[in-house]
Order: C-alpha cells, then sequence, then structure tokens
DNA sequence: CTCTGTGCAAAAGATTTGCAAGGTG
DNA sequence: CACCTTGCAAATCTTTTGCACAGAG
C-alpha cells in the first residue's frame, strides 16, 4: 500500500463519522498539503477495490466512506446522519433464503431519529 | 398526477429490468418524442418522493428506477445484474433489534450469478 | 387568467482520465 | 533504468436549475 493510501485509510478509520471524498481530501492536505482531489479518489477506490474500506451511496449527498468492519447503517431520512449499528450477521439466513453463495450484503435501514422526529409534529 | 408521470410510472412498472434515466428517458420519447432529459428528472424525483418509486443507488453506474413493491436485490458484481427477489420482510426484526421505527430499508445483496463464476474460475 | 409542468440551454457537482514529472526500488 | 503513484488540468457523466412558454383547469 501506497503512503497516500495508508493516510487516507487511516483517517478514515480514526473519524468516528462517515466523510465525504472531499472532507478526506481536506484532512489528507492538513499532513500533505500538496496532495490533490483527484489523488484521493485514485486511493478511495482502489482500497474499496481490496476491500478495506466501503462505499456508502447516499441520495442527494456525495458517497461517503466507512472502515470495512461488518455493520450496517441507520439513515435519517431529516437530517441525513448515519449511524453504524452492529445487528446480527444474517448472511446464512439470506444463503439459505436466496440459495445463492452471499459475497456480502448491505443494510440501509431508514428512519427519523428522535430529533427530526420530534420537528415535524 | 401529469401525463408524463404516469407515462413514466408506466414505463417503469412494465418493465423487468432496472432502468436508469437514459433508458427510461429513450422509452418515452418513443411515446413523446419531445420530452426531454430534464422532465424524465423531474418527474423521478416526483415520483420517489411520493412513494410510487424507488431509486437504486449504484457503484459505478447511473442510478436506477424500479417498482416500488417491497423487495430486496440481489446485484451481481461481475456482470451488474440486479435480481429482485422477495425476502420476508424483517422491519419487525430490525425494530425489535434497533429500537427505532423504521420507515423503510434497503438491503441489497452482492453475490456472483453462475455465469460471472464460471467465468473466473 | 392563473398555475404548474415542460422544453430548452446552461450550470453544477462528483468523479475520472491523460499526461508529464517524481520518487522508489 | 523501470515502474507506479502523484499532481495537475481538463474532460466526462449524471443530475439540477433558471427561464420563458404552453396547456390544463
Amino acid at each position: 500500500m501506497t503512503k497516500n493510501g495508508k493516510m487516507i485509510l487511516e483517517i478514515i478509520c480514526s473519524s468516528e463519522d462517515h466523510l465525504t471524498a472531499e472532507q478526506i481530501f481536506l484532512r489528507a492536505k492538513e499532513r500533505s498539503p500538496r496532495i490533490v482531489l483527484a489523488t484521493i479518489y485514485n486511493n478511495l477506490n482502489a482500497l474499496v477495490r481490496e476491500g478495506h474500506i466501503r462505499r456508502i451511496r447516499l441520495e442527494g449527498s456525495p458517497d461517503r466512506y466507512d472502515r470495512n468492519t461488518r455493520h450496517d447503517h441507520l439513515i435519517c431520512d431529516g437530517c441525513g446522519r448515519i449511524t453504524d449499528i452492529h445487528l446480527d450477521d444474517i448472511s446464512q439466513e439470506l444463503e439459505k433464503e436466496t440459495g445463492v453463495s452471499i459475497d456480502s450484503y448491505d443494510l440501509n435501514i431508514h428512519y427519523l431519529c428522535d430529533e427530526c422526529r420530534n420537528e415535524n409534529t
């Protein structure tokens, strides 16, 4: 793995949030001021391809990147906040139900967080 | 609902595939030659907002649109083909596990279809 | 007559690509 | 020297927006 690749992976893994390429770019720039967005994207794609990180695709906002431990996402449709949740792995049930051999799955749950629910009252 | 909205909904519902905006545009043009891509997008957004259709966001290809019956997706990471599957609704279990009130969820299962699996042998 | 959807052109946003240069082995 | 990553600029692709007009109620 390259120096930039390592740095980007570190940035992602050390963040509690789900960062966009732009945000990662800004943080990377703090350490390596001459770095460019294209380099971020190159490395992000490589990291996703090699399974080190996950890409989260969202409505109306750029992709976000997340460490690749098995977990699922709660997405508030009000404020857009994403929360990691750790549900039991259901791969085996899914394989039984679908009859195919599963590589991975994405489970994104849409809801309204407490604040957003109260706002809409 | 507007005439174009109805037409677009019909195109989506009568297709077995998961169409891109572009594909929908081309089919809409067969019936209504002066229609424009922007109109397609406007209507698609409205239809998604009103819950008539679903948007499927994919890696490296434009969004696709799908009828909004409850179902999940098998996505082959080799050829990109999407297959609808009908699993038991797991909302209730998810609500129990997460403790929040769920509006909806997306479950996308990644695998390799038979052809792609054989190719990689 | 008013209001909303439409066609059109142009813009915006996110991501990718081509190429020359730089660093590493 | 050979190779691969980088920086940079420009391109590409998808989607959105502003505006004037047309059509429906």
